[in-house]
DNA sequence: CGTCCTACGTTTAGGGCTAAACATACAGGA
DNA sequence: TCCTGTATGTTTAGCCCTAAACGTAGGACG
């Protein structure tokens, strides 16, 4: 039903030769990769009752171990949002008392800190987001998916230095 | 100054023992390919005049060949987006007069057709967006680049089949 | 025939994100 | 001291998407 990535690159170069359809079979496979991980995450949430978005802010705080705070610059570096967005997600999470805004030492910095409730939510979440992906990728043999992370992880190291040096 | 999925996994581990960390190292670093993929496709779309979801329409329809028309259902299924999304990118796109809606035979399907306007914007912008990611992944080599068109394919048709089957 | 019922396209409500406009705190120089 | 420039967090306007509610058009069947 779906069409590959290799059919879109032959429909192309059908229609319109000399189209450069080198980077076809490589981005577009990463994007529909995505968005399956991105909704299928989504869906595995909504019964947890949290959204990704929540969740990406709850787990870097987690994750950062005691005492479970960081300022705004912080989080917007490692969620890979704007700070608009992390503005807004965690005015979201304040709202639900999952999170605390307080007042940081440093000239002007606000600190987020996770409350004991958001402790819970990511606790109870993370194991079955992390449970259901790793089912997702089950059937890739140990040789290829190692083979697998160093080539994404070159990829991204190219991508990014192009991207950002623009 | 961003943090990598190995780093994340270790931080997983040491913060909370026994988490499921198989899966990180491949999905974070898709998700954030697919980012980084897309925020640049947006920034060189903007300056062309058109959108990427806009262009996402236009294209498929451009990819199918005379008479450039496609009905809404397999719009939808080559796409990857719901019905509704369909149903407002058209509606957006025949505004600027890019697609126009004609009433089709079998049953009470719709019909989206390519207008001259909307070949023409198809033309001049899948270039710029294929050209500017054929340099993004410039500096993987063609056997690296092979490798990981197959892993990717391995994988899409795993993820899918278990998506698609809950 | 008339009545379900199913398939299909559209509309609506709500959420998330970005870019840009704002507001403000602090630092350093004149 | 005052002023200006810069860094930083928030707010707003505008997109786009999904899920769900709608409104129908055609069949299937009694």
């Amino acid at each position: 039903m779906t069409i590959s990535p290799r059919q879109i690159a032959r429909a192309w170069e059908r229609e319109r030769p000399g189209t450069p359809t080198g980077s076809i079979e490589i981005v577009t496979p990463i994007l529909r990769l995505a968005k399956l991980f991105a909704d299928d995450r989504a869906r595995v949430l909504r019964r947890a009752g949290i959204d990704s978005a929540t969740l990406d802010l709850l787990s870097t705080l987690r994750r950062s171990g005691p005492p479970y705070r960081l300022g705004t610059r912080e989080l917007a570096a490692r969620t890979l949002v704007t700070a608009g967005a992390i503005s807004q997600r965690v005015a979201r999470a304040e709202e639900r008392g999952l999170v605390v805004r307080t007042p940081g030492d440093g000239r002007r910095a606000v600190e987020v800190s996770l409350t004991a409730e958001g402790h819970t939510l990511v606790e109870s979440s993370v194991d079955q987001v992390l449970g259901r992906e790793a089912a997702l990728v089950a059937d890739l043999r140990p040789a290829e998916r190692e083979a697998l992370v160093t080539l994404l992880d070159t990829l991204t190291q190219g991508v990014r230095r192009r991207v950002t040096s623009s």
